[in-house]
DNA sequence: GTAGGTGCAAAGAGTTTGCATACGC
DNA sequence: GCGTATGCAAACTCTTTGCACCTAC
């Protein structure tokens, strides 16, 4: 598994270095967003010298290529960070516990064009979150 | 139309006060997002000692009761704030001039009740924006 | 008169940058 | 060996807070 992650990094010129290696295993652990500062904080334990501005300057670098994506929720004011998916997915945001669960269906696809016509706006991108109460925090 | 907002900083409890006032106005004229260092800015014409801390509790205490909304949107690191519309809406956001769209209509609308199905997640509000490119950002 | 609003300065959170050193290739 | 990555400290941006004074009601 290793192996795949030195791969990805090469294949974008970007250097394999211990640190990088850890920071994308440890986002692929936790299957979740994770804030730099919670990267920082639970890599110290495997590099106790690991500085919060070279987890700052890994992610814009995985981010750059695409290997990792960046989100800003409404939830946190800190930008969190996934290891990007092949899929087109949105989230489901938990007011309560924050946690946040992907979905896949998209139901804005094609929605574009509609847009396109009826304000000439050239539609790139959309982001799509919802936010209410997860299974567990709905019974409690 | 001073009027009208001064009964709605009375009906929310909230003092008159000519720097609320003048926020008020000035996210109304502009009729778009203001970050409260823009509305800074903008009323010091006004105020000369308007501090921008006041900006910053006079949004807090009008998102509160909802006069105001505030958006974050991934173009911009500021909080950015407007006038509360009565229609549920969503943004359109140029990634060239960054200007912001409203729209109205909700291709979301009863989705929510899929997701709950799906995932036991309910679902209490939502936030879409598109990215992409202006009628005028097009063409240049 | 009293509670809430304001200005100013300082502090705080999150993020970025400069620079000398270390490391991948 | 060259160029990128890293650690550390300092700077920077956006936002919040403490406190004394002021103003709406």
């Amino acid at each position: 598994m290793q192996t795949y992650f030195q791969n990805l990094l090469k294949e974008h010129d970007l250097k394999v270095t211990k640190n990088r290696l850890m920071m994308l295993e440890a986002l692929q652990e936790d299957d979740t967003f994770l804030s730099a500062e919670a990267l920082h904080k639970k890599l110290l334990k495997h590099n106790k010298t690991l500085s919060l501005s070279t987890v700052y300057r890994a992610m814009e670098a995985l981010v750059e290529v695409g290997i990792i994506s960046p989100v800003n929720i409404e939830t946190s004011k800190e930008t969190l960070y996934e290891l990007s998916h092949d899929e087109h997915a949105h989230h489901l945001i938990c007011l309560k516990c924050h946690k946040i669960i992907h979905f896949h269906h998209c139901p804005v696809q094609g929605y574009g064009q509609t847009i396109e016509k009826q304000y000439g706006f050239k539609v790139k991108e959309h982001k799509l979150e919802l936010y209410g109460y997860c299974d567990k925090c709905q019974n409690a």
